[in-house]
DNA sequence: GCTAATATTGAGAATAGCTATCAATATCAA
DNA sequence: TTGATATTGATAGCTATTCTCAATATTAGC
């Protein structure tokens, strides 16, 4: 099985890309960071490693990182975009708390079989899909009570 | 039962707001229309009836919709937000056609149960959710083949 | 039906998140 | 090493939406 770097390296060497050190710094980065960050947290947290990286750098490699089926971006509402590896992670949806912006994540498969239960009936084809709870995570419930 | 206008009257008249000559023709307007509509479609359909209106109102319009609980907004995706009726509606979620942009709405109360159960395994108190499922419609699969 | 207090308006400036542009630079196959 | 070309950072541009503000419309109280 490939870890992710070298993924990414298949993915420039097929497409005539090349592997930048900018390239490089912001996978790292991004790897080591936690999931659903958004592109600005991704560019600061790159800057510290490396003073010269530009913003429009960190979204062309975000793209890239998507192309390469590594990563997967989504909204959760607050406008902007969120990325996530995917590589090697099962699919999963998101409960997402609207008071302190927590995310947690979830699987259940009861929900993908009715999901495509309901395309069948339509004659729709899924190529992907969105699921997202929003409400109050527990221990914002509890602050709301005081 | 009340229907849309005195909903919105009464929500207007209990928040000290002003019942304006605008206010009306854009909830009018709103609902001659189908479902899913932008900002910028409700503005060109407005302004149709009446030529002094402001982009901005219909947009300071439609927030009061939704406060008044007739109307709610969804992002689906291609960057703009887009308005139903849900006052008098059941709840229900979304299938899009990523070729032709086509929207169905559908039902489904199982997928709903297992939502709930699935936040109670997390402590989660939910106030909404978002369920779309992507892909392509019959007729664009058809043109696909072609 | 007036009138005064105040909510609302339209126009355009401002904002946020993201994408395009472009001259300077880094990469890499030969 | 070199030269063709992909990439870069800085910044201007873009789109959807919100803010600002002086002018105006609405409405409660008389």
């Amino acid at each position: 099985m490939e870890n992710e770097a070298e993924v990414f390296k298949k993915h420039i060497q097929g497409h005539q890309l090349k592997l930048t050190r900018q390239r490089q710094i912001i996978l790292d980065t991004f790897l080591d960071m936690p999931h659903h960050v958004s592109a600005e947290e991704l560019y600061e947290a790159s800057v510290k490693k490396n003073a010269a990286i530009g913003l429009a750098t960190i979204y062309r490699t975000l793209h890239l990182l998507c192309q390469s089926g590594l990563v997967q971006g989504r909204e959760f509402g607050d406008g902007q975009t969120r990325y996530e590896v995917v590589y090697n992670h099962n699919h999963h949806d998101h409960l997402v708390c609207t008071q302190c912006g927590k995310i947690i994540e979830f699987e259940n498969m009861d929900i993908e079989f009715l999901q495509e239960q309901v395309a069948r009936e339509h004659s729709f084809q899924i190529n992907s899909h969105k699921l997202e709870l929003y409400g109050y995570c527990q221990s914002c419930q509890k602050k709301g009570k005081k």
